[in-house]
DNA sequence: CTGAAAGCGCTAACAG
DNA sequence: CTGTTAGCGCTTTCAG
């Protein structure tokens, strides 16, 4: 009899002296064991140092306890803030979390989303862009839960600022500030949904029917705001509204790098809330959340599908409001 | 017979009127199948859209192709980089990353480490942090391998840089300018090993036996970076050599805030090259190197041990080099 | 090269 | 309140 076994419900079984079952009863705290049974299984499993397999459980029950977390970049600071709540949340109801990160590559994506199935994960959250119909698809085979989060779509699960108000505040103090031609910087190729919604705002904070000329293209990368720079002083705008930190901050240096004065010369206003948006000089003006709320939040959502609990809004909507940085007036 | 059920190897092996065990050779790519029962297994498998349950597979062959990746924070721009390098490696070699976040409390720490074994990951990759003689011996209990990256230690696998010879070429290029009082701000309360590390190359590279009074505490956080500046001005410093980019970044801004000149009458110097560096005006001067490399070396030494394939090196350092902002002369 | 059969460690009726 | 007994879907000897 080697010592070093691994520890099954069965030799907890035998040193309490009660069947399998009656341990299962007692580690997965099932109401229906006498207190006196509970006790001497305790005794044992603590006795032995027993740690349950949890891959065996999720067989035998088909859960996993564990989540997918599907994230375009986990590097991209927005994101991992994003990542940290759902994680907390996740952790507090003991779920577990898988983290991949797509790219925006959509092919790339449904493998790795296919790959997380055939892990069993109980669930999903997508993190700041759409899914696709294929993924959609696979998804609904395997009837699995997802939320999406910090962006739009017509999914049923979803968490998300008021994109269009938010657009529109923004506009609104870019305006005040006394400018008159401002740009809406976005990245409409990767998040196209999204986009649309930061389009539609535009539009109705300009009253244009067209916003055509006005919206530029930028990745969310620091080096793409940087670049886009000219651009926006080519086309004689004084003002621009992004819809990302990084970018955001991009511009800005580009803008400060080539002598504009910004607030004065030109405004800038981003959209997450970010760090980023503190160490700039000027600090950026933002529309200002609780990124890891957004987070949290959407993972709580999943947690009360999975648990099947009454849930009150499938589609949630954070508050929001303008923060004042100095590159803006 | 409902055609909803799952597909499993049993389906397969029917429809290719082969048993289990063949569709599982087939499966898992062995080499002891002749090609013609092999396109029959194939075919089969396509026309069902057979989708192996991978817990299944864990259960049977005790790995999961998980491994966990424990950082202090996934929120820091830091840990998100490094985290990004580990998972493209990761799934590079099929394996899945669970990543918790540990806030460097110990307590906390193990507990998630124990439910990463519960689910029977197949190895660590600790990120920034040193591991605890508790987890050590959890770990070793299991039998699990793991890495250490970005952290010094007395472990047996390790990815980082040459700290020592690190810190003294950063106190080169900041007394080079000119500068005579030189601050080490480090975080020695959450990352001791390595503080120790810092303060030994600092030691070297002042030549005093003694480097009290210059070696300060931070926390790694953009916050208390900013508080900190208060005090190495009253302290009369004139240069720091930061251990960490969003503490430095507060270091500096807290500086220009108050009017000093950086680099004119404070120089500054951080570690991790991250974005960070390259959006403060002035820029940061950083030790440079890969922090994404950082990641993915350790994640495939890793997979290097999994497979019980050799590893040359069990200790790995990853070149670097000082990157010059304009936060020194 | 292929099949039979015994698990992996746990859950979940079902019976008592 | 407790025990028995099938599985969950796959791997892995061991024969042949």
């Amino acid at each position: 009899m080697d010592k070093d076994r691994t520890i099954t419900i069965y030799d907890v079984a035998q040193e309490a002296r009660v069947s399998m079952a009656t341990v299962s009863r007692v580690v997965n705290n099932k109401t229906n064991v006498k207190e006196k049974t509970r006790i001497r299984v305790v005794e044992a499993i603590e006795k032995l140092n027993y740690q349950p397999n949890l891959v065996a459980k999720s067989l035998a029950s088909k859960k996993t306890t564990t989540i997918g977390v599907v994230v375009p970049d986990i590097s991209n600071i927005f994101f991992a803030n994003l990542a940290r709540g759902i994680e907390d949340v996740a952790e507090m109801y003991d779920y577990q979390v898988m983290l991949v990160s797509s790219d925006n590559d959509l092919v790339q994506e449904e493998k790795l989303v296919v790959g997380l199935l055939n892990k069993r994960v109980d669930g999903f959250v997508f993190v700041g862009h759409e899914v696709t119909p294929e993924i959609k698809e696979v998804l609904s085979k395997y009837e699995k839960p997802f939320i999406l989060v910090g962006s739009e779509g017509d999914e049923e699960y979803k968490v998300n600022i008021d994109i269009i108000s938010a657009t529109r505040k923004a506009y609104d103090t870019l305006v005040s500030g006394g400018k008159k031609k401002v740009a809406l910087v976005t990245n409409s190729i990767n998040y196209k949904k999204n986009s649309e919604r930061y389009i539609e705002g535009f539009q109705k904070a300009t009253g244009a029917k067209s916003v055509e000329g006005q919206v530029l293209e930028v990745k969310y990368k620091y080096e793409d705001g940087y670049k886009l720079a000219e651009r926006l002083i080519d086309s004689k705008f004084d003002a621009a509204f992004v819809t990302n930190d990084e970018a955001a901050t991009g511009i800005l240096n580009a803008l400060t790098d080539r002598g504009i004065k910004v607030p004065e010369d030109f405004e800038v206003m981003t959209s997450n809330n970010t760090l980023l948006t503190e160490i700039t000089r000027p600090s950026l003006t933002t529309l200002a959340y609780s990124v890891y709320d957004l987070g949290a939040i959407s993972m709580r959502l999943l947690t009360k599908l999975l648990n099947a609990e009454d849930v009150m809004d499938s589609v949630i909507e954070i508050p929001f409001h303008i923060k004042k940085g100095t590159s803006t007036k």
